[in-house]
DNA sequence: CATGAATGAGAATTCATTCAT
DNA sequence: GATGAATGAATTCTCATTCAT
């Protein structure tokens, strides 16, 4: 029962190959990832693999698509329809901060392996576009300013979302305070609110 | 006997072959590039690829090498010190915009692929960190709120990049309106500078 | 289809795909042998030289190992230390011509295959050395001639050493009977025994 | 005139190429000697060498066939019809052992680099069974010893032409004196006259 | 249920050899 | 006569994928 050739619930074996391959894929990427080191890592046999997952690809789809359930559920923790707009932007930026402090991994396949394969890097866009989207209608339903069009919004939007993506990507790479990092890019969505359609009127 | 197999002098294939290849891998990726479809995409063979450049890698850290040459040169363009500091930033951006405009390849290669290999990458993340650090610079003497850290600038920097690529990748993808872009950029680079340090006390 | 396409344990495995490399690498020497025509000679694929021995060069390292390692094992029957100098002498001369005889492959890739290579030379030239200079110590031993220079030892069982591999040479060549070859070498040594030093002194 | 593309008679260039590919094949083997180092180290195109010599095979012959004639050459000096048998040997030896001592590339290229390859060894074994042969025929003559048969002398001719290959290449390797290698090889082949048929008689 | 054994298909790289100028 | 430019044909090596046990 110590060391051998456990037979293991079906459903405990999946996520274990998952996490094997999470974490395989995250640090090398899809191609320089290969079926051999994810089945070392998860300390099973390469046919295992196939049985489970049935080619290198599905193995991977199985991956995205359990971390970026992952991701959505922790997002959807801070959603607090009783909190004023702020707030809740507030409180959704944390999570997502956090979730991608606890969950490196999770984030690099995501947004940084997905993100540079043919076959997938639609699953991130798409994703990336229900975002904005919704950051879109966030930044509209926050804003008074008049004259602003669609594309104003559209592409403000684009650009917080990147924001939060950089600062996401630095939170992986060292020691930033989650809660600085918050502060920081609420101030800018917020500022960003303000904006709109009005970029080269306001300032100086 | 289809494409002409002309002699050509030397410097006109190199620049024949690193069109080719830019144009594969950053349609491809780094490892989906395949050396035989690079030669294709050349209309020449592939002796002539490890002739003039040694090896895949070889001709892609060439093809890196051209492309963010083009890249600096372009920016460099933006940069007149006779203007105000915010007519500069405009500048920049406006150039930075416009380069990724007239060559998605070239900003598809440097920023989507190269960013995806073990190689080369720390070839972005270093050119990123400097663009970051003046960005940094930027705002620092931009700002004169009090209570301001290290951290702030830099985060603050770190999103605005990042704002800066996400806005540049929606450029590649459809039609929108460099001016309304840029626009778009500097706005909110430009309350990006008032609102270091200030994140949660500035607002409504 | 045709020649059975059976699992097989690992070690018969590696002793099949020697057999062959071994058949091959002698018939036609190192570079000229092709993984192609090894795995075609051992009937199996490619892949399994390579996941078994790595890559060409270990696989002609595993070659040299298997057959030197024969090879000694052959030559140390021979050993028998309650005979007189020249029946060992005799007997080890003897052991060594059988071996070449029986197994010409292994003499070949031995010492006319891994001595042309850059990589193995080494190898060889370090068991000639060894051999030699045992040789040098017996002739040494054997001697009570005045005069003797240790140079004079020392090409006089180069010769000696020299003079056994061009029997053996011969031997993988046509029929050539074990004993005539055996009491030639060995009344040639035994000659040379006596005439260290005094090489232009003795005669006619 | 200095250094440019000098217009040479074809003799001179014939030399010039077959003297780099002399040592060229003789540094690096059949297979690992290319013909880009080969041209480069005869400072003269590619193309230039297939016109003179056709392919790397014809190359490859023509330096055989002039080093094995100067090899002819340099021992037919020896050869003084008035000396006595021993004198003479003694005199075949020398000269056998300065041409090596002197042209070592011309001795590695025949002997240790035609004999490892497919196309060209019987030209090296060819040329070995003649001086075997010629060997054979000096001990037929200078023996009187009875019953001693053909295979006896030309065992020991092999095995006489053995050690001097062997005597030949520790000499292309170090310092060592000609006088001393010569008296030892002529010493060992005329007491291998005196042998010869009666190996397992003669001794203690 | 589990896996050691095996492979087809393709990728990078090298080299002898040949034109077009 | 001489060469820079170009390539066809191998060769080594890797990897996703599949059976036989």
């Amino acid at each position: 029962m110590a060391g051998g050739t456990k037979r293991l619930p079906r459903a405990v074996r999946e996520q274990q190959m998952l996490d094997a391959a999470v974490k395989v894929f995250s640090e090398n990427g899809y191609r320089e990832a290969s079926m051999d080191s994810i089945a070392a890592e998860a300390e099973i046999s390469k046919p295992m693999l196939y049985l489970y997952y049935g080619s290198k690809d599905e193995l991977f789809s199985a991956c995205i698509e359990r971390e970026s359930t992952r991701f959505i559920e922790a997002m959807s923790v801070g959603f607090d329809p009783s909190l004023r707009q702020r707030d809740q932007a507030r409180t959704v930026v944390k999570e997502f901060l956090r979730f991608v402090d606890e969950h490196r991994q999770s984030w690099k396949v995501l947004y940084r392996v997905a993100v540079g394969t043919q076959t997938f890097s639609h699953f991130v866009s798409d994703s990336r576009k229900r975002v904005t989207e919704m950051v879109t209608e966030l930044i509209r339903a926050g804003t008074t300013v008049e004259g602003a069009r669609d594309i104003d919004f559209e592409l403000t939007a684009v650009a917080l979302v990147g924001a939060g993506e950089a600062v996401a990507d630095r939170i992986t790479e060292g020691d930033v305070d989650l809660e600085t990092a918050t502060d920081l890019l609420v101030g800018i969505t917020w500022r960003g609110l303000k904006g709109v359609g009005t970029a080269d009127v306001v300032g100086d």
